[in-house]
DNA sequence: ACGTGAGACTTAGAAAATCTCGGTCTACTG
DNA sequence: CAGTAGACCGAGATTTTCTAAGTCTCACGT
C-alpha cells in the first residue's frame, strides 16, 4: 500500500496561492516569504511536471489543471483538518485531565486543586492515581506522583514546595510538557 | 483560511506503522530506518499532544485515539493521490506531446519523428509551432526551437546535429528536463 | 537461570530540505 | 520617465529529517 501525495508544504502554498493569486500575500498568510512560496510552488510543479499557475508580471493565473487541481485539495485539506481536531483538538483553551499519587494527595496545599480559582480553566478533572499507564492511553494529561518514573520518555519535572526541594514531580507526555495548562499548574503548585 | 494540519510526513509514517503495527516493517515501506519512522510518529504526537500507539516491548498497539485517526487519514490520502493522479499522470508510461518550430520542421532527419520507432513509446502528438506559452498551459510538453527562448525559467538544452553545434533546442518545463522521455527524444536527435 | 533474537528507543552527527536576503526583471501608474 | 509592485534567481544560513550505533525490555528455548 503506497500513496502517491507531493509535499504538503508544497500543496500549502499551492493552496494558498491559488486562494489569492498572489505569492505574495501567500507567503503573508503563511508566515513565510514570498520567494519560499515560489519554491514550493515550483518544486511541486516539477515534482507532477506540470504547471499550476501562469505566471504574467501583474500577477498569478491558475492553468487548467490547477484549476482542476486546487478544489480537491481543498477538500483533503478540510478532511484532514477536522479529522485531526476530533481526535485532538487545540490544544489553545483544552482542559488537562490531572492524577494524584495517592502519596502525595494529602501533602498538597489544602483543597487543592478543586478550589483554586486559577487553576479552573486548566483542569477537567482530577483523580487519585500513580498509574503511569493511564498517560500513555490518553485517559490522563498529566500525573503529580511521589517518585520519579522509569518511563524514560515520559516529560518529568520535579516540583519545589515552599522553595524547599520535594519528593514530588509533574509527569506528562512530551508533547504537554511546555504547553500553558502545565506551567500554570506547576507555579500554582509552587507559589 | 487556515489549516491545522500536522506534518505530512508523520502522518506517513503513522498511517504506515499503524497498518503494520511495526515501526520496523513501516520503515521498509517507506525505504528509510525504523528510527526515522519512531521520530516521526513521536513528533506527530507531540504536535497533537496524544499519544497514538502504545509501545510494548514486543509490539505496537493502537489507542484509542489512534485507531479512531487512522481511517480519516487514510481516507485523505486516497482523494489526495487520486486527484495529483487525476491531473498529472505519473510520468512513467506517459507520452509527451511535441511541438516542433515550423523553422527547424523541414531540417529534421526524414520523417522525423512521425515514424520513428524508437520514440513511439515517449512522444504522443507532434504539432508544428513555436509558442513558448503552450507550454506553460501544458498544452505541450516540449518544443524544439530554432533560437533560444528568452523564459528563463523554462529548461533548455542546445541540440548536436552530427556532432556539429545546430540552431537547435530542446525546450521544457523544469519538471519534464531530466525525463527518460526528453533524453530519448534528445538521443533521437543526435544519433 | 541464562543466552539469543526481535523490536523500540536515544543520541549525535550527517544529509537534505527549506527559508531568507539581496539583487534583477517586467509591466503597470502617475 | 521615474517609481512601484510582484515575481524570479542564486547563495548562504537555518531547520528538519535521516542514519548509525548502542541500550533496553521482553519472549523463548536450552
Amino acid at each position: 500500500m503506497t500513496y502517491r501525495i507531493p509535499s504538503l508544504n508544497g500543496l500549502k502554498a499551492f493552496e494558498a496561492a491559488a486562494r489569492h493569486l498572489s505569492f505574495k500575500a501567500a507567503a503573508a498568510e503563511l508566515g513565510v516569504t514570498a520567494g519560499a512560496v515560489s519554491q514550493q510552488v515550483k518544486r511541486l510543479e516539477m515534482s507532477l511536471g506540470i504547471s499550476l499557475f501562469r505566471r504574467l508580471p501583474q500577477g498569478l493565473l491558475l492553468t487548467r489543471e490547477g484549476a482542476a487541481y486546487l478544489p480537491d485539495v481543498s477538500r483533503a485539506f478540510d478532511a484532514l483538518t477536522d479529522a485531526t481536531e476530533a481526535v485532538a483538538p487545540a490544544l489553545n483553551g483544552r482542559k488537562l485531565s490531572l492524577g494524584v499519587d495517592p502519596l502525595v494527595a494529602d501533602r498538597l496545599p489544602n483543597g487543592w486543586p478543586r478550589h483554586s480559582k486559577e487553576l479552573e480553566p486548566y483542569v477537567r478533572e482530577t483523580r487519585v492515581t500513580d498509574d503511569v499507564e493511564l498517560i500513555w492511553s490518553n485517559e490522563l494529561d498529566a500525573l503529580l506522583l511521589a517518585a520519579k518514573t522509569r518511563h524514560g520518555s515520559l516529560s518529568e519535572r520535579a516540583i519545589c514546595l515552599n522553595g524547599i526541594a520535594a519528593a514530588l514531580y509533574f509527569v506528562t507526555r512530551p508533547g504537554l510538557a511546555e504547553c500553558r495548562q502545565s506551567r500554570a499548574i506547576i507555579e500554582s503548585l509552587e507559589s
